[in-house]
RNA sequence: GGGCGAAUACCAGAGUGGCCAAAUGGGGCAGACUGUAAAUCUGCUGGUUUAUACCUUCGGUGGUUCGAAUCCAUCUUCGCCCA
């Protein structure tokens, strides 16, 4: 199965340039994908820009993962991101780094393989080449008629915005495209991936190269992620899910997943795992005769924490998740060992508290939101206790005024804290 | 540089002297039902030791008034139009 048809039947093709399906059949092509480098880590919204590299390398072309030092401190505007903080170099390259080691998980950028990932940042190019340069060699050849006939730029001029647009915002374009032109001059790249509200960015990359030199590129597109309801992909309670287990724990990361809804799991396994048509389709007919299961689920879950994390954190994560969601935890919680019980709350956000504090049995509402940030003021806490959402060690507390107790420590030291259904903490008395 | 207009809670947006912690919608959180799903229903969505109460908030500052999100002055920022 080539690269087209692959994506093809994962929905993951929102629209390509004519020619491009030709293009790739008759060579070895080099494709490249931008990532912007905002933060040290990846998070899911990049995953699928990632997978189509992935797919790309195994379908035998090769891959260039560009970072964009330089257009990321512009802000594209169709994004309508608000104003762009400046990084500096130095931040620049760590995120570099830290983004290549996430990327080396997915693709091979070491191997003696002819199809082997590069990574790119585009600020190496952009940083010396002078205004004056820029906009006489590259300027000149795209028309702002042009420039101004794409979306990204109506929308903002259009009546009803109440926002302008800066000149740095309309030239994002130019920049984006020049880093087409400059891989396609120095790498033979050909081809250009991404989200499709990039298409804009990439169409003028690809006339940029077509008026400079007379050269032919490509651009392919993939949907944007959504949800079914309409909510934001990729955004929980606490933001971001990152790849970086320092940022968003494994734990965490596979309940993001084992919490996919119904509607948005098949989508979501054809895009972000490798399972082949044939097994996706065996679990797309288990998840009709018994939805309550969740194979997609469960399995789009496992697939993807393995190959972000490990198979270990994978294990521990579904080992911690059926002692949390399990009939009988209060029984398990008072039976648990130490060893096990801090396993199972690996990723689970800890605070310490004072043991002396419980002893005396303080107040909850001042242990819950002074010591441990479990809510944000005592109002909330009192409110969501009055509602039922507080369990202490998986019994409801439903009044406000409780107070801590020494027989809640679980091995002597451990409280486990929950807030609704979902959202855990434990507290150590020290 | 000139003219016009705008700034309200997470967002959008009403409010144009007291009944305003501020309508409504969205989003978010929580509860019920379920399957850690969706849909639906319910509650909450500035803070406070628990409140028909008090405190802080409607771009900043100063003023008018018994009383200001609302009126006046001034500053700031943004948008539109003209040069």
């Amino acid at each position: 199965m080539d690269f087209i048809e692959e994506l093809t039947w994962r929905g993951m093709i929102h629209s390509m340039m004519p020619g491009t399906a030709e293009q790739l059949r008759s060579e070895r092509t080099t494709a490249y994908l931008g990532i912007d480098p905002t933060a040290d880590s990846l998070h899911i919204g990049h995953l699928v820009g990632v997978m189509m590299l992935k797919h790309l390398q195994r379908s035998g072309h090769r891959p260039i993962a560009l970072v964009g030092g330089a257009t990321g401190m512009i802000g594209d505007p169709s994004m309508k991101s608000q104003e762009r903080k400046l990084i500096d170099e130095e931040t620049l390259r760590h995120n570099q780094e830290a983004i290549k080691k996430q990327l080396s998980k997915f693709l091979d950028f070491d191997s003696d393989a002819p199809n082997a990932a590069i990574l790119v940042n585009n600020y190496d190019w952009m940083k010396d080449y002078s205004f004056l340069n820029f906009i006489r060699d590259i300027g000149k050849h795209i028309t702002v008629n042009y420039m101004m006939a794409k979306d990204s730029v109506k929308k903002r001029l259009a009546g009803d915005s109440q926002q302008g647009m800066s000149f740095t915002e309309f030239s994002y374009q130019l920049l984006q495209g020049y880093d087409f032109l400059h891989l396609y001059q120095d790498m033979g790249c050909k081809l250009q991936l991404g989200g499709s509200d990039q298409w804009g960015n990439m169409t003028t990359g690809a006339e940029l190269v077509r008026r400079t030199g007379g050269g032919e590129v490509f651009a392919l597109t993939c949907p944007l992620i959504t949800k079914a309801d309409g909510g934001k992909f990729g955004k929980t309670e606490s933001g971001n899910v990152w790849l970086d287990p320092r940022y968003t724990s494994p734990y965490k990361f596979y309940q993001f997943w084992l919490n996919v809804s119904d509607a948005d799991a098949e989508k979501y396994i054809k895009i972000f795992t490798e399972l082949t048509r044939e097994e996706v389709e065996t679990l797309v007919k288990e998840q009709a005769e018994d939805p309550g299961k969740r194979p997609l689920q469960k399995r789009l879950a496992q697939e993807i924490t393995t190959m972000v994390h490990s198979k270990e954190d994978y294990e521990a994560a579904v080992e911690a998740s059926q002692i949390l969601f399990s009939n009988n935890t209060y029984d398990i919680l008072h039976k648990i060992d130490e060893a096990t019980l801090l396993s199972v709350f690996e990723g689970v956000p800890t605070f310490e508290v004072s043991r002396a504090d419980i002893e005396n049995g303080v107040k909850l509402c001042d242990l819950l939101v002074d010591s441990a940030k479990v809510f944000p003021s005592k109002s909330e806490m009192r409110k969501m206790t009055q509602q039922g959402a507080l369990s202490i060690n998986k019994e409801k507390v439903t009044d406000p005024n409780a107070t801590a107790a020494a027989e809640m420590l679980l091995n002597g030291k451990y409280i486990l804290v929950q807030r609704g259904k979902k959202n855990y903490f434990l507290l150590i008395a020290k």
